[in-house]
DNA sequence: CCAAGCTTCCAAAACGGTTTCAATCGAACG
DNA sequence: CGTTCGATTGAAACCGTTTTGGAAGCTTGG
């Protein structure tokens, strides 16, 4: 069942059943409600690729999904992010499109959306320190929204952050505050500028005590189990063990508790650890009262407003660029207590 | 740039110049060369929304993800599989959409996405006891694979799955081989279908060797590691606590083991576990060495070959429904020992 | 009673490709 | 030398909507 169809079947033109369907004034209210009751009663829904021929618009928010090409990594963050996004999209009558592609082809990906039309806008994911792609998608003209900021980038662009630095520097303090010196930061990969943010806040909160902050105390790398673990039973095999640790991520979590239990070490009393809580929805801090003193934000949250935010610019193209930063709240959990007494 | 301009640019006809890029064969090779010269210098792309019109097909996949309503958890095993998926997608020139929608308006999100012909096929996630989404999708007409299978549903439908009941049956008497008579079963919830046969392999062993499967030891929850904790410790507060786990997923596991520890338990030694890993990216079962004795099986690879499978239908309406059966591989781990000598 | 102005509807032209059907041109054939 | 055929190209229809530019009929005001 197709519009003309339909509109045979009413003795009306295709003209004024498409106006009927979509509430222009100029239809006859008698009418719209002969239209509107034979659309409901032969299920009629208007053909999507014929409306987005017709109108010029897509409808449709792309995300593309880089693949490192070396490391298969999927981040874990990604699919409640996308569920946030999504909730958006469907309340908006707009569709998502995934791109999934190698790394090194992103841009081409990027072009090819532009170009084809299949999008009229994109979220762009997990940005990097002077992220080319930034520039790149300023320059083909197709509206984006950044999950996330890239330091060194100049242009101006939308984005939604959350203040990473700020929540690092907080849990800092909170742990200076609890008599410890020695703070491990287990961080996520420093090319990846949410990861620089810690850093700096992490860095920023010793100095302002007057901690030289120490290299062998700092470590980067992809966020999995298996990385924290290594982290931590690293740290804790030197001379001058940590008594803290703050890691980046719950999955990075996971691996620092193996390490400590395999050496015997009580959370919250031989060893701090704070951590950054997406508020996974498989991976919760804990039901009721949290496992974990984390700095947390919700990334399914941020799914939703990084999707508002893109709509409302494709809605208005000529807004200048939007930005948003959240705050991380930093919550008390079991997994911190004062620095134990050094001998 | 689009195909009328490029035509007159050449001087051809949009006709000449469509079937040149096409690679249709009654095009002059010298012209085609300049065709696609031109094309390439002038960066033209095709625009998706008129070939979609045109041809009457989306090249477009859908993916509905179903939002429970009241407990809002997102499948942790997804990411991965979206990212498979992806791939084949991307290899193949299709685009993949994803509805994120509320689960009680799923069935009206399959319709739409059948009229509105958004899409050319779809692929089904998360399948339960005598889904109904199965026959709905083969009444509309709509080619679609689901990634499981669903118990009761007797109209055939194409599918693949992991051999849940087999995997569970071989770690049941890999277990039971280690002495182990006691044995807790930390399932997902029961209304999915994996969940259904898994316990099903996990009965028919105990059953082969004369084990009464005891009620106080099957659990049935959702996979998370709060869900897996609770299990675990109420399981092993029992007067006759089990010696050994089947846990349903590597997210519940993690909580099994913090009851563990909790317990000053040792894995391995006090307490043999045996995990399902579904090789998520984030989340290994070790770098090298398993950590856990394991039924595996890559949900990524279960994406490639499920998007194949869907790609393979929307070419081949007439083929009857394909299935495919992937076989999980044993892999001995360190987390499982001989049953310690009860008292 | 006529012109102007509403209200309500429709025919036809987009949108940007694909595809059907037909035409042209040279070469080959009889 | 006329006919046939293959190779190559193009005109026009089509996909299913939206949207533009009228037009008919009725009302209203002078």
């Amino acid at each position: 069942m197709n519009l003309k169809e339909l509109a045979t079947n009413l003795g009306l033109s295709p003209t004024t059943v498409s106006r009927a369907l979509n509430g222009y004034p100029e239809v006859n209210e008698a009418t719209r409600e002969r239209v509107m009751a034979a659309a409901k009663r032969h299920r009629y829904l208007p053909n999507t690729r014929a409306i987005r021929l017709a109108t010029g618009r897509a409808m449709t928010v792309g995300h593309v999904i880089p693949i490192a090409t070396k490391h298969e990594i999927v981040n874990p963050v990604f699919a409640d992010f996308i569920a946030g996004a999504g909730e958006t999209y469907s309340r908006n009558g707009y569709d998502m499109v995934l791109s999934v592609v190698p790394d090194d082809q992103e841009t081409q990906a990027y072009r090819d959306l532009q170009s084809r039309g299949t999008v009229d806008g994109i979220i762009v994911h997990a940005p990097r320190l002077d992220d080319p792609r930034i520039e790149l998608l300023n320059d083909i003209g197709l509206p984006f929204v950044v999950h996330g900021r890239a330091t060194g980038t100049k242009a101006p662009y939308s984005w939604l952050d959350v203040n990473n630095r700020r929540a690092f520097l907080r849990a800092t303090e909170f742990l200076l505050d609890l008599g410890h010196r020695r703070i491990g930061l287990i961080n996520g990969l420093e090319y990846m500028d949410f990861a620089i943010r810690r850093r700096s806040g992490y860095v920023d909160a010793l100095s302002a005590r007057g901690i030289q902050p120490d290299p062998a105390l700092m470590f980067s790398d992809e966020m999995t189990e298996g990385r924290g673990y290594r982290a931590a039973l690293q740290m804790l095999n030197q001379r001058d063990k940590p008594t803290a640790f703050l890691v980046s991520s719950m999955i990075s979590a996971l691996g620092v508790r193996r390490a400590l239990d395999e050496l015997g070490l009580k959370l919250g009393r031989d060893m701090s650890i704070i951590i950054h809580d997406d508020e996974l929805s498989y991976l919760r801090n804990g039901d009721d009262v949290p496992i974990y003193t984390a700095t947390r934000s919700s990334v399914r949250e941020a799914g939703r407003q990084t999707a508002e935010m893109v709509l409302d610019l494709i809605a208005n193209p000529s807004k200048p660029p939007q930005t948003r930063l959240l705050e991380a709240e930093l919550i008390i959990g079991q997994s911190t207590g004062p620095a134990p007494n050094r001998i």
